[in-house]
DNA sequence: CTAAAATCCTGGTGGC
DNA sequence: TGCCACCAGGATTTTA
């Protein structure tokens, strides 16, 4: 579930402990979870220096001196902690980066739906995904939308589209925007998608400062969650009019909205 | 072309 | 209390 307010906290926490630091080895036990291959990631990277952690959309992205990048994607239920070697294990440990200050990167994810990628041309990882929409200009937005098709949610989940948004905010930028997320993408008014956008820059950048929402049993992030305005909200009252919010299936996912502040 | 469904996964939940 | 079917969901792949 962790979508980009996140992943941008994990890599906020990590940045500083982990840039500088020298990659010695590595453990890992999933090999779906490494769709680049294990043996590639034991042999590549030991020695190598982490020389800047990012973000982009979804992903985390170290910088690795000798031209490599290593890709991780949390998906549904991974997360990252710094622990010394010399900490007991966890059991969903799947890939775990050996430092060389006595302490470990380690990648935790039950559900086993997390990714870890080396490569040397970072395009293979992100070289689809649409635009970021916390810098993204108005001007821009809005022409995303040219020759557009289909219902809103659906668009705002596609990462080709635009990235870092999930099911969670989807819903509540929706919500803030006013706009039905059923809502067909011809049929929105300029007015509406600078609305839109302004809401979802301001619903990201909230969740953020909250450190993002903590998930259920695997995911700890922040306090974004007791803000949720119509996420998980079913049948309780708008926090607006105190119309019960409806919980519906579009694009096979749960979708929540009030029936009366969108349209 | 679009859209929906299946796929990967496991801990939590609700029903009995 | 115990068992079990079912659900959640990001992104990709398959089917309609």
């Amino acid at each position: 579930m962790p979508e980009l307010p996140e992943v941008e906290t994990v890599v906020r926490r990590l940045r500083r402990p982990l840039v500088g630091r020298t990659i010695t080895a590595v453990r890992a036990t999933w090999a779906n979870s490494v769709p680049t291959g294990i043996p590639h990631l034991q042999r590549a990277l030991p020695k190598r220096k982490i020389l800047s952690l990012n973000r982009r959309g979804k992903y985390l992205k170290f910088d690795l001196s000798g031209g490599y990048y290593l890709f991780i994607h949390l998906k549904m239920s991974g997360d990252l902690e710094i622990e010394g070697q010399s900490e007991a294990p966890h059991p969903h440990d799947r890939t775990v980066f050996q430092l060389d200050n006595k302490k470990e990167l380690r990648f935790r994810d039950p559900r086993k739906f997390g990714r870890v990628y080396l490569v040397k041309d970072e395009s293979r990882v992100t070289g689809k995904l649409g635009p970021e929409p916390l810098t993204i200009e108005e001007d821009s937005f809005l022409n995303l939308f040219k020759g557009k098709k289909g219902r809103l949610k659906p668009l705002l989940l596609n990462q080709e589209f635009i990235v870092g948004i999930g099911n969670i905010y989807a819903d509540e930028s929706c919500f803030e925007a006013g706009i039905h997320p059923k809502r067909k993408v011809q049929t929105l008014k300029k007015e509406e998608l600078q609305r839109l956008l302004k809401a979802i820059k301001q619903i990201l950048g909230k969740a953020i400062k909250f450190n993002g929402s903590t998930f259920d049993f695997v995911y700890r992030g922040g306090g974004f969650q007791n803000h949720f305005k119509v996420y998980d909200r079913k049948d309780e009252p708008c926090k607006r009019c105190k119309t019960p919010i409806k919980r519906i299936i579009l694009g096979s996912r749960s979708t929540h909205f009030c029936p009366k502040c969108q349209s």
